[in-house]
DNA sequence: TTTGAATATATGATTTTCCATATATAATAA
DNA sequence: TTATTATATATGGAAAATCATATATTCAAA
């Protein structure tokens, strides 16, 4: 991973809360992040487009929903300066996070195993 | 130190091997990142002027020569951040490294004690 | 056929770069 | 000392490039 691509896709508003909610949380779908950050879908699914082109979101769908985690296979100095920024900076997302909490209909996760 | 600003900072190739070459060397001054980097000095100097203004960098008059370190009372975690991408990264910065070192006439530090 | 998500296009805003020039310090000559 | 020149750095202004957003539309699954 180039760090300067890395740093690119933090440096905005609505990409590093996007990617902090997920690190927060493990797994989130498109209106989860909608409800969470109260913006449009089409910005959300923009971002989340670009997050994914550079390998830093995986992405997976579930019947209608899709659902975006932290690419497993990302380098690890990157996996582990996400977690540092959402570590030093959890009031950054403490808004959207409350957002999410409040949130109705939100869709169940297909368990992992059996 | 908000964390977008922050990113916006390293997510700039210019900006980020300049970070990562005062990081790693202590103290650089503008003469010698235009050698290392091989950029004209405006170029140089508005990047420096903006890691400046950003609070990430630190800058002392010596005679002739600005000196540019980072800012010691940059958050910790901001710091972390650099030092970590500076382990991780290397790589990134080796042409520039050996540039600094083959450049003729540095200036000499003035040091900082007796 | 309704819900969730992605994409295309246009546009406005920000950022980066270049060129020229300004300022500041230092070295040298008269 | 004073004037001259060289070196180091900063900045104003303009052009070019990049980026983010809104609207409209399309795609895919149930």
């Amino acid at each position: 991973m180039n760090p300067v691509k890395f740093y690119k896709c933090l440096a905005d508003d609505t990409r590093l809360r996007t990617l902090l909610l997920i690190a927060h949380e493990g797994e989130l779908c498109v209106c989860e992040l909608t409800a969470a950050l109260n913006f449009s879908q089409p910005k959300i699914s923009r971002h989340l487009s670009l997050l994914r082109s550079a390998d830093l979101l995986q992405d997976r769908r579930q019947g209608q929903w899709v659902f975006y985690r932290i690419n497993p296979r990302l380098d690890d100095w990157a996996k582990t300066i996400l977690h540092n920024t959402l570590q030093a900076n959890h009031h950054f997302i403490a808004k959207d996070l409350h957002n999410l909490i409040q949130m109705g209909g939100r869709p169940e996760r297909a368990s992992l195993c059996c």
